[in-house]
This record gives C-alpha cells, sequence and structure tokens, in this order.
DNA sequence: ATTTGAATACGAAATAATTCGTACGTAACG
DNA sequence: CGTTACGTACGAATTATTTCGTATTCAAAT
C-alpha cells in the first residue's frame, strides 16, 4: 500500500489548504491567514507540529524560523476526501454530490460553463 | 437563525443514512446494517440515544423496542456538507469539486449523462 | 414460576483533537 | 550587558467522540 491513507482532521485541513495555496509558509503566516484566527498562536504552532510528526508537511529548520510546506498531494487528498464523502453522504452516486454542489450559491453561472465543458472533454 | 446548523459526526453520519434510507429502525436494524460492525451492539445502542439527546433523531418509545426516525432532513444535510466542503477542501470552487467527483471511478456513463441533463435544465 | 434472551439505561474508560501555558533560546536594540 | 520581541518545544488541561461493561426490565418459552 503505497499510497498514504492518512485522513487529516478538519484543523489540519485548514492548515494544507494555506499551505498548498502559498507553496511554503511560517508558523506565522499561517495563522495570520487562519480564518480561525479566536485561537492563540500556539495553537497553530502545536497543531503544525503534530503534523509534522504525522509526516503531513515537511520543514526546513536550519533558520530560527521554521519553513513549513505540506506533503501531501493536493489532488490525491481531494479525492480521498470526495470519495469518502460520495461514500458517505451520497450512497455512492456522485451524480448526486454533483447536482447537491451545483444547486447552492457556489456555484456561478462561469462555473456551470466550466463543468460541461469538462463533461463533453469527459466524453 | 432557523435552520439547525448542527454537525453530526462521521459514526452519527453513517446511522443517519441508513435511517434516511430505511426511513425508520430499531437499533439492531442499524447496527446490523451498519459497515462498521466491529463495534458492539451497546455502542450503536448508546449513539443512537445520544443522537437522541443531540435532536438529530426522534423514537417511539411506546414498545419495549424502540424505533428511530431521523429528524434532519438529509438533503439539507447533504447541502451542508458538501458546502463545507467546497468552501474547506476547495477555495470556494464548486466546480472543481465537480470534476474531482467526475474524475473518479464512481462517476459511470449514466451518471454523467445524468448531470449533463440536469445542467441543460439549469440553463 | 423460573429461566433465558433481547432490550434499554447509563456511568465511565479509552481515544482523538484542540487549546494553551510556561520554559527556554536567540537575535536585535538600547 | 540587559531587556524586549519573537520564535520553538512540550507537557498538560480541556473538550469531543467512541467504545464498552454492568445493571435492570420485560416478555416469551420452558
Amino acid at each position: 500500500m503505497g499510497i498514504k491513507n492518512i485522513k487529516p482532521t478538519e484543523s489540519e485541513l485548514e492548515i494544507l489548504q494555506i499551505l498548498w495555496e502559498k507553496k511554503q509558509c511560517t508558523v506565522r503566516d499561517v495563522h495570520e491567514t487562519l480564518a480561525k484566527k479566536d485561537a492563540g498562536y500556539t495553537t497553530t504552532l502545536k497543531l503544525m507540529q503534530i503534523m509534522h510528526e504525522k509526516g503531513l508537511v515537511e520543514r526546513d529548520t536550519t533558520a530560527k524560523t521554521h519553513i513549513y510546506k505540506a506533503l501531501l498531494n493536493q489532488e490525491k487528498t481531494q479525492q480521498q476526501l470526495v470519495d469518502k464523502m460520495i461514500d458517505n453522504v451520497f450512497n455512492g452516486s456522485a451524480a448526486r454530490l454533483v447536482m447537491q454542489a451545483l444547486g447552492n450559491q457556489s456555484a456561478s453561472k462561469e462555473e456551470i460553463d466550466l463543468i460541461k465543458e469538462y463533461l463533453d472533454k469527459l466524453k
């Protein structure tokens, strides 16, 4: 089983999100970007240290201020989570998930066009 | 804020799944249907009791063996979860989630056709 | 009537996830 | 130098979730 089947927690996912976006970050970067800023700095620090222990991130500790990078692949992780949700929440039907996703406010006209293009390519 | 913004846990979701499917169940029904049958019966019982306390389910206790029904609306719950995932995992892009969902093994040809129809209706 | 089986109730342990305080190091600045 | 600012380390408290054991009730079968 070569592929990591690690399940990031909610908080870890928020952090990964930021790391994927910015490629690399200090703890402070992450902490300040974090929506959930009601938590203290050392909380974020601790989370990232744990993520390091778990192998979710790597870090460069040559300088005093460490630099973190995500180790999990963004797409693979997204795929895993989507698969789980399809299975778990939509009884295995990808179509139902998709429709649910398209029915909501987040799906703009542009997004829907994007999806159509994509579908045509799939065919 | 009239709408319940309750976040079922992982286990609770598995149970809700079954309740949605079957409309109503005894604890034993649920327990036996549950994929995760490595857990004992009283574990399932306890979970369902807690779900009752939280108002996720209702139950008829007139008979010795109680009958449970989901109180959460399936679609609304799915919507909430999808929205959260879009936000949380796909940086707010529904399209990206959809494509990810369609890229996986669960999306059969029939499902993709279904989605096309749906998109055409949306337009 | 007694026993047996299936049910609920419920406390409490085990596990997982989050949060924070405190100690400590080091570099910059006065 | 001493003080301040900012960083990491890490133990430990808190909270959430899951799991289970034991007590008890009740109905059906012996």
